[in-house]
DNA sequence: TCTGGGGTCCTAGGACCC
DNA sequence: TCTGGGGTCCTAGGACCC
């Protein structure tokens, strides 16, 4: 039988920002979303003062200020650097790992002994190293390790490890019955409505339901579902080398832009993003997607979006930018007052023994390339934007806003962490 | 008289995840 | 007044082929 682990970081964002500022510790915290606009991560304390996920910020100021919430804005930068340290620790113990997302990684435990014991042991390390406390479901389909994490995480009895190998039938019945069909992995919104139609209100109903008929009403994605919720595994460990298949850069604005000038900052900001992510990839790209919208919540919203194809792949920035203005240009409608707006690069293979086109010339080529590593190292060894191309904008007047930031402990030379000595 | 029967590839859109 | 950003997979339907 297979075994999986599910390790998942508690409250990430809200722990990393308490390994840097302890005085934070049983205090209640929300991070906030890009632009402040939402909350994305709350500590338990906050939770249970009943501060919802996803709830825009403005919405529970009086809240925040009722119950001393600390209130940041998010530090992406501080939390990848993190998530990089916890992922190495926990994939150490395993001989597969799936970095599945920035706070949970899958481990692929299949013929090992003790699992519980690893599980304790894996949360240990990190909480030692890093400061970090994690939870640990193992199962033999991830499906069920998900559902164990969730369980160990809200019973302190457990310590943090739930082992779905050690609970007996009647048990996992009743671990099963105590979740809502919709925290099921892959189970959602959408989902839980029609099933509740069905009288599918828990995952234990779900479990019982017949896959072949589910499969027919659905699609084999729910079969998959009701399988591996039977214990029998039928979603892989994949293969996290594999490059990404689409790059998206897209932010909301700090402030409205109606300025076709300023969206071309803004579109020329996103790309040269994404080609740096696609360049670090090492992918290319043969087209562009660009979208520009209003906000959703106008009666009259508009939200449009253009691809163009590329004459042949690229990496090159200043290649990308051209196809991505020209797209923005095919979408903009004047006098709308434009709330956010967004670039994905598509198509991407990798960039070798790429054919050039027949009009391609190898000495432009060989040009650009220098010119994109030179962008890439001058940005990665002085930060982020130290050298940016002219297009994106000196002002950058509707970049985002982010009032409550903490500073980058562990990635910027200019703000690291100072120990003060006793 | 009664509209062939497969196949493949591509795309848009829906649904999900964190 | 204020509502995130970055991904994946699946399906249905159209275009095209023999």
């Amino acid at each position: 039988m297979e075994q999986f682990a599910l390790v998942d970081c508690n409250n990430f964002y809200a722990s990393c920002e308490r390994v840097f500022n302890p005085s934070l510790r049983e205090k209640p915290i929300v991070i906030l979303s890009n632009n402040d606009g939402c909350v994305v991560a709350r500590s338990n304390e906050a939770k249970a003062l009943g501060v919802k996920m996803g709830v825009p910020f403005f919405k529970i100021t009086s809240l925040v200020e009722q119950h001393k919430i600390h209130v940041i804005s998010s530090n992406y930068a501080l939390y990848g650097d993190m998530s990089a340290r916890v992922m190495k620790v926990i994939g150490e113990f395993a001989p597969a790992q799936e970095v599945y997302s920035i706070d949970e990684s899958f481990l692929h435990l299949t013929g090992m002994r003790d699992l519980a014991g690893i599980g304790s042991q894996i949360r240990t390390r990190v909480k030692d190293w890093l400061g970090l406390p994690v939870c640990v479901g193992i199962a033999p389909t991830k499906t069920l390790a998900k559902l164990c994490n969730a369980t160990a995480k809200s019973y302190s009895k457990l310590e943090g490890v739930l082992d779905y190998n050690s609970l007996s039938d009647e048990r996992k019945a009743r671990l099963l019955q105590s979740f809502e069909v919709g925290a099921v992995w892959g189970i959602g919104r959408r989902l839980t409505d029609k099933l509740k139609m069905l009288g599918i209100t828990t995952a234990y109903a779900l479990r019982e339901s017949d896959p072949e008929e589910m499969s027919k009403r659905f699609s084999v994605v729910m079969k998959r579902t009701i399988t591996e919720l039977r214990g029998i595994s039928c979603i892989d460990m994949e293969n996290i080398d594999e490059a990404r298949k689409q790059i998206l850069s897209s932010r909301s604005f700090g402030r409205a832009v109606v300025d076709l000038h300023e969206l071309e900052e803004a579109v020329t900001m996103y790309t040269s993003r994404a080609a740096e992510k696609l360049r670090g990839d090492g992918s290319l790209a043969n087209e562009i997607n660009v979208y520009v919208r209003t906000s959703p919540y106008l009666q009259d919203a508009y939200a449009e979006s253009a691809t163009v194809k590329f004459p042949h792949p690229s990496d090159d920035t200043m290649f990308l930018i051209k196809y991505a203005v020209e797209a923005l240009r095919s979408i903009y409608k004047p006098g709308l007052v434009y709330q956010k707006a967004g670039v994905t690069l598509l198509n991407l293979v990798p960039n070798e023994g790429q054919q050039l086109s027949l009009f391609h010339s190898q000495a432009n080529d060989a040009k650009s390339k220098r010119m994109m590593q030179a962008l890439d190292q001058t940005n990665q060894k002085y930060g982020r934007g130290s050298l940016f191309i002219a297009g994106e904008g000196i002002n950058k007047s509707w970049q985002i806003r982010a009032e409550y930031k903490t500073p980058a402990y562990t990635t910027s030379w200019d703000e690291l962490a100072i120990v003060h000595a006793r």
